[in-house]
DNA sequence: GCCGTCAGACTAACCGGTCGGTATGCGCGG
DNA sequence: CCGCGCATACCGACCGGTTAGTCTGACGGC
């Protein structure tokens, strides 16, 4: 019985991605062959390809589905009605909530960009640039206004925040004392405290 | 006439050496063959396994170089006679312009390290963890001393650089408008005033 | 004449992607 | 309400190409 699902409910598609998503996390994604996708996902290459252009495809999905997510939250936190602090503040703490909470899709983000083909190379970067200036204009408007430190450029201080961000993958454990939020807290703390005027 | 040099004067192994750092930097890992590699150093497959067992093993030999000059560097601040603020900024700013003046080491070690075997990948863990330790063991002093915030742990507070300088290959460009030496700067005095009691 | 150094042909495995074929369910004419 | 026909969903064998690594042997200095 084919049809959009079938031995578990979930559908087809999202299967392959979300096998994809751990396996391209696990060894990355030169080290994943397609077949150890389909099996994973419990179907063939014929299904995987009837689906997906290629095994591009299926990474730059895994990388749009990120990305629209940050992109959203981000967006939300910016239009706060709230003094500038309090908004850097609360988008600072959620990308590293976020950013935990979907570790394989991050390490993937930031460890297999370069497979991507050119065009599509292009295109996530230039998502990637408009939400990094959304937060850029954050650190300049509280420059501008006078509650942050206007010391250091704003974009070498977004670089730095999101470098901290990137690195998670590396360090971060589940299993470890600290709770996302707790993490999240303290290196939007850090951040802020760099900062102060 | 075979005799560790050839055309130019450089020994073999170091051109190769070279040549394997220019294209993982280049092109990753898993995406450089390598015939691309034996290409570049202009010699063949014979010679490249003559000296290095296996590809892995020329992968692991420009993370052992990296992790030694690094960890000299290190070093020789922290063991510096000066004042623990100065001390902590000197090693801050340095990791920074050597990552830099190394970028291709930098990218090859942050977006690779995973491609090594196990007991390989559990050796240059190792020498990491020492290195982040000492870097640890700065902050924890002053913070004893009073002259830096206890509000966020030492390790956080390490992880956090260490991400700006992860991420320094993602972003920075020679072309720009900072040299190393200034973004290094920068990025020592974001840690220092996040450090500011 | 022997040993370090390397050339280059070779192999076995594996890869992404294709393609002809099959099964299933839905729209629709009767 | 039936059954025909087609679109959709998927299977799995297969192909051309590439890869890391091996092996035999030769060249030249000591």
């Amino acid at each position: 019985m084919p049809r959009t699902t079938d031995g578990d409910g979930t559908p087809v598609p999202q299967r392959l991605l979300a096998a994809a998503t751990r396996l391209f996390a696990e060894r990355g994604y030169d080290r994943t062959s397609v077949q150890e996708i389909v099996e994973a996902a419990g179907v063939t290459k014929g299904a995987l390809y009837h689906y997906f252009g290629s095994k591009d495809d299926l990474l730059h999905e895994v990388y749009a589905r990120v990305l629209r997510l940050q992109q959203e939250r981000l967006d939300h936190f910016a239009d706060a009605d709230e003094p500038i602090e309090k908004r850097l503040r609360g988008a600072a703490a959620d990308v590293v909530v976020t950013t935990i909470e979907n570790l394989d899709d991050a390490s993937i983000f930031f460890r297999s960009m370069h497979h991507l083909g050119p065009e599509k190379n292009k295109q996530v970067r230039a998502e990637r640039r408009r939400y990094h200036e959304r937060f850029r204009a954050l650190v300049e408007e509280g420059q501008r206004e006078g509650v942050f430190s206007t010391a250091t450029p704003a974009d070498l201080v977004v670089d730095y925040h999101f470098g901290s961000v990137h690195h998670l993958s590396t360090w971060y454990r589940p299993d470890g004392p600290l709770s996302p939020q707790e993490v999240a807290d303290h290196l939007a703390d850090l951040l802020l405290r760099a900062l102060r005027p």
